[in-house]
DNA sequence: AGCCTTTGACCAGCG
DNA sequence: TCGCTGGTCAAAGGC
């Protein structure tokens, strides 16, 4: 299993079309195509509770507010995803600078969502929004419509944490989804409580060190998205 | 030509 | 009050 060193076959650029430059390349998967959004990359850095630098990125649109901080692992894989805010104009076109050719077809349902998020996003988000938006913004995104429910069980499990365990490729195999979904699913519904999510993310780190060849696997679709606080 | 990524430094907040 | 950590800004380089 040389899978420790060599990034798996479903992050290598397939030839997805790269509309950008080599997103999968440079910054593997951790970078900004996940949401379908732009995001630019602002800072790095170190943290100390993390094993990994964090990645600081912002939506490029101007009116956007949105921030996420993102913890890749050295295997370019994402260990944690935080999302600061919510979006507050449409995703933009795949044939734009966003490289996102993944889910972008699925933007046109995500609109329908959008809207009322989008109404109620600052309210939610600035709220103390628990996962008010960053939900919708995955769901929608690559139409994960088998992460919504992980996700709403995520929720449900630790909404005081607002820590939402769900996967996301940015991959433009939306089965890839899926399968994820059901990764995170399945942990979460045999999880014993918010606790066992919190460690997830953890985990994710942890397991990397124990070397299990299995569990690298299931991290590669296993990412944390957190609704930053 | 324009945008994004990378690195370092600085500032603010909290313990 | 001091120290530490996290987060953000700015400049340079590369694609």
């Amino acid at each position: 299993m040389s899978n420790e060193n060599s990034p798996p076959p479903d992050d290598q650029p397939d030839g997805e079309g790269g509309d950008r430059r080599g997103d999968f390349s440079s910054v593997a998967i951790g970078a900004p195509a996940e949401d379908g959004y732009n995001w630019r990359k602002y800072g790095q850095k170190q943290v100390k509770g993390s094993e990994f630098p964090r990645s600081y990125y912002k939506c490029t649109h101007p009116t956007c507010p949105v921030k996420k901080k993102v913890e890749r692992s050295h295997e370019g894989h994402i260990t944690e995803i935080i999302y600061k805010g919510a979006h507050n104009h449409p995703k933009p076109p795949p044939n734009r600078r966003s490289g996102v050719g993944s889910c972008q077809q699925i933007s046109d349902m995500q609109y329908d969502g959008m809207e009322q998020h989008d109404s109620q996003d600052k309210s939610l988000w600035e709220g103390g929004g628990v996962i008010g938006n960053g939900r919708p913004d995955w769901r929608s995104d690559c139409g994960l419509d088998a992460a919504a429910p992980s996700a709403a069980a995520a929720a449900s499990v630790g909404p005081e944490y607002g820590v939402l365990a769900t996967s996301m490729q940015t991959q433009d195999g939306p089965r890839f989804e899926v399968h994820d979904a059901i990764d995170v699913s399945s942990t979460l519904s045999n999880d014993e409580d918010e606790d066992d999510q919190r460690t997830l993310g953890s985990m994710s780190m942890g397991c990397d060190a124990d070397g299990d060849g299995m569990n690298l696997n299931q991290r590669e679709g296993s990412s944390r998205l957190v609704q930053w606080k």
